[in-house]
DNA sequence: AATTTATACCTAAGAGTACAATGTATAAGA
DNA sequence: TCTTATACATTGTACTCTTAGGTATAAATT
């Protein structure tokens, strides 16, 4: 990751959008997802993974199941249905910021 | 604006784009221009820009020059060659960005 | 004539977000 | 045996932006 800033404020949305995606995950393999969806330049760091998960279950839009796997735990986070509608809202404001974005770096109209 | 955390972390690029494009430009017109842009999603707020301008300065990746127009001051800023180069390598990185974002928001292999 | 809106600059305090570093613990591989 | 991978977590720090305030001129509205 050659500018982390970026992504400064799109954790919570990726997150959700994993757990749309799959199901259920727990906090490691969402780690893992991204830094293989990426190619290896997105890697959340722990110090911001488990803070987020935890003030998004806070919030009501997580659930958790904890399970032991090989003698490890695991807790495992999938979304509520508050959860799962405000995903719907996330999406959209992300699809509209990459679209922002994109039109400032390829400007089509002349404004 | 919506999320506006969404766009934490871009707007050093934004301006420097913004810059590239135009040659020259002052704060205030900055802000206008990114809401033409956006169709009034984003609005830069004065707190974040003029801070953010002063620290490209004193980075040495913008110059400024000082005018009187209609009785008003205005403070142009332009790229230095300096910041003309960094602007490339920021560019590639908000691509890039909004390319791995598209991936996760639209997964079109299987990881 | 007075008030509001637009233009144009700025700073300080605080909130929010992520990173770096550190800690615990088990399992697997070198 | 030591390192790497798995799996959770917290604390301190740094960065970025918002909120709220300030100054000042010009144009538009009431």
């Amino acid at each position: 990751m050659k500018n982390p800033s970026l992504y400064k404020g799109s954790l919570n949305t990726i997150i959700m959008k994993l757990l749309e995606e799959n199901g259920r995950m727990y906090g490691y393999e969402i780690t893992q997802k991204v830094k293989a969806i990426t190619l290896g330049e997105l890697n959340i760091t722990e110090g911001a993974l488990y803070p987020a998960l935890h003030k998004l279950e806070a919030d009501g839009l997580l659930d958790v199941e904890v399970e032991k796997v090989d003698n490890r735990l695991r807790k495992y986070y999938k979304l509520t249905e508050k959860g799962t509608k405000e995903t719907v809202n996330r999406l959209a404001e992300l699809e509209e910021f990459i679209k922002n974005m994109q039109n400032i770096v390829n400007p089509k109209l002349s404004y």
